[in-house]
DNA sequence: GGGCAATGTCTCAGATTTGTGACATTACCC
DNA sequence: GGGTAATGTCACAAATCTGAGACATTGCCC
């Protein structure tokens, strides 16, 4: 029982996330199956990108917003919506690259962007209360806790891709490192 | 008064960081110069990289290396070396993303390699020695600091692309939530 | 201005990547 | 077994990328 399509995009992400333009040969091996099938479900790179970015935004949009409403308590929101961007592993990668790429001006009026914008809403408005509410140390910004998320998220799974470590242990750690380094 | 090949080199490093399979074309436009003059100075796209990654391995070994030797408090090495890893910005990461990509298997045997782990051995010996000494909270793993480390590091420069604030102040914020994420 | 080194323009052949058609093979359901 | 949907294999043309030759242009030193 298995999902082409998806084994496709799933390793489109992680191909895609490491060297942009990949050849598609090299999806179509990740995902176990040939460049011939690949193109049965996507017409080209582009129509498979954009399955690919819809894919990350849904995804981490979806395990934000659930982490940010599994708890009442402001930090252990924080917590786990840190957790939430580790599980969504290279996906949480991915959609952050593609939106700080060194070419790509980022505009609200862009569908993608937009889509990009509203997956962090969450995030962003609520360690907005944080820092409001003195939970966070006051010397830092909102932008630069945003690509230090970022950052800590990306070495965790560079950890764990190295298998350093148990991935719920790897978390833990993760997370005291993030909460003390914005800690007051 | 400007220096081509260097040009090219530093382009390439910027444009490979983002995307490894990149067409030469794009590099040439980075360096704002041709194609053509680039194969004038690297006969392919081989012996580009080869520079590259020689470029990024002499710069931060040297930028490590001093920063190592230009205090004598065991902390403020470990700051010094941070802000070295930011000031090499792009090829500090470069060099990362090489040997920690998912189909690159790292080998001691290996010239390049063994150069990787040959500019990140004072950190580690260093860094260690912290652990030892108590001066670093003993639950995290060397590992783990090293991959945040970096982690942070690309953050600062994901910051500095985006412009959002003087260099200097940023770099202290770094250092601020880096020191943080591993105190006792 | 003449000479010279560096670079740009244009061109092109070879290599690689891409997308698709035709058909074989496999897996599975009835 | 027959039918069918999904996939693999092979082949091929179009597009793109790559590397290099031929020659024009630029900038600079004397």
């Amino acid at each position: 029982m298995k999902d082409t399509e998806q084994d496709i995009i799933d390793s489109a992400i992680l191909i895609f996330n490491e060297d942009l333009s990949a050849p598609l040969e090299k999806v179509a091996e990740q995902a176990q199956t040939t460049r011939r099938t690949l193109h049965r479900y996507f017409k080209d790179r582009k129509e498979l990108m954009d399955s690919c970015q819809k894919e990350v935004r849904k995804t981490c949009h979806a395990a934000m917003l659930k982490a940010y409403n599994s708890s009442d308590d402001p930090m252990e929101k924080l917590e786990r919506m840190f957790y939430a961007g580790v599980d969504c592993g290279t996906k949480h990668s991915f959609l952050h690259k593609l939106h700080t790429m060194h070419d790509h001006s980022h505009q609200a009026g862009n569908e993608e962007c937009s889509g990009y914008d509203n997956t962090f809403h969450v995030w962003k408005s609520h360690l907005q209360y944080l820092l409001e509410t003195g939970k966070i140390n006051p010397v830092l910004t909102l932008d630069w806790i945003h690509h230090l998320h970022h950052g800590i998220v990306a070495a965790s799974i560079a950890t764990q891709t190295a298998r350093k470590m148990p991935d719920a242990e790897l978390k833990k750690l993760a997370w005291v490192s993030f909460s003390r380094a914005i800690s007051i």
